[in-house]
DNA sequence: GAGTAAGTTGACCCAGGGGTCAAGAAACTG
DNA sequence: CAGTTTCTTGACCCCTGGGTCAACTTACTC
């Protein structure tokens, strides 16, 4: 590889390390290639496709976090803790990065090594369940498949209020837990709510141009 | 108005409202006049902008159904119970029609009827939820901002799985009202979890094109 | 410092969706 | 039935985003 294509790519993965963490996954290549400075013909000539691009510059990141916040779950003694950890840190992770967010909702399936990170999240949340359940900490018919729903939405909500109400998740998190877990009693919710002038923002943002 | 034009307005009304209820409110215009059987400038003819169309198709049917959807909570005995129902039932509408999702969602701004009646519900939820509070039915920091913020997801997530396991909003709905109400108990969760391999499906549809 | 291989560029293609408008067709009206 | 008004049509414009490629530039090599 010449030193010049050498530099383009680094700057071009610059790039998009920065649009991908702002905007997200789906983030115009050539806006990308714009923000490089640099043809969009040559960032399709260095990566190809969105999805390897995607690989190169999220996937280890995204692992990174996605697994430490997991490693850190499992190594709570109490297993209700550690969950309630893991819920928490997963969301907080998608709602400061939307590239992370997109990670976890499989948002691009051909993107190989993303996929693979996904796989792993969902292993290590299955383990971090199941670990919480024999403990008798959360509801025993709550499953992994529930909880990457549950992830799915939130990627979502919290992507909605970045602007306008940064913690509103936090609270759909909370009533999660709540809801899940086994003990009766209702933790104070973190955070209050939007106000009312919010939600018309909000409620498009959700449902509008993602 | 001649009557051709009348005509047409009724052959459009009744695509808008098929495609409407078929794949939500932002259906491309031109493929509402394909369906029709008439030219996209006899639409915009007709009726000027999409938000007209929708207040003129769509806004008095969610209104009728978002309105007995509340009345009912409201004769509920038990004020917890009727706002179970609310919930339950207004999820309901959202996942059986997607335009009915985009009304509660706000997704349309513009389209003032619609607002109006996003207003209404917006009510509705606020005295449905101040009377399960008052008879000490759920948590007293429960808001209508929280509901309504639910709303938005769960339409997102019902739509999502549509195609896949139509039901699984509904546990995301039991683990809301678990965690919302004050009495202790979980009661058994509806229907089953999506299985491990249609995640990937359900998950790309939730954060892919909406 | 040529010659050659490698890389870059931007004009160009596509599809899809929103929106407009001159010309032509159709319905009323007397 | 002719004249007038209303309505319809589809070609056309805009835009955004994905993707390709011939012609040009640049870096490396001998």
């Amino acid at each position: 590889m010449r030193a010049d294509a050498q530099r383009n790519a680094e700057k071009l993965r610059a790039a998009a390390a920065e649009l991908f963490q702002e905007r997200g996954l789906k983030v115009p290549l050539k806006e990308i290639a714009r923000r490089a400075g640099v043809s969009h013909g040559t960032l399709y000539n260095l990566f190809g496709t969105r999805e390897a691009l995607i690989d190169d510059v999220v996937a280890g990141l995204a692992a990174d976090r996605l697994g430490a916040a997991a490693e850190h779950a499992l190594s709570f003694e109490d297993a209700g803790k550690g969950f309630a950890y893991y819920v928490q840190r997963v969301c907080e992770l998608q709602a400061t990065d939307p590239a992370v967010a997109d990670v976890v909702s499989g948002r691009f399936p051909a993107a190989e090594c993303l996929m693979a990170i996904c796989g792993q999240a969902q292993d290590a949340a299955t383990r971090i369940i199941e670990r919480a359940r024999l403990a008798g900490a959360i509801r025993p018919d709550f499953t992994g498949e529930d909880l990457l729903l549950f992830f799915g939405t939130s990627a979502l909500l919290a992507r909605a209020v970045a602007d306008t109400a940064p913690d509103a998740w936090r609270r759909q998190v909370a009533f999660l837990l709540d809801g899940v877990r086994t003990e009766a009693a209702h933790g104070p919710l973190p955070f209050a709510p939007p106000a009312p002038q919010q939600i018309p923002d909000v409620m498009s943002r959700l449902a509008g141009t993602p």
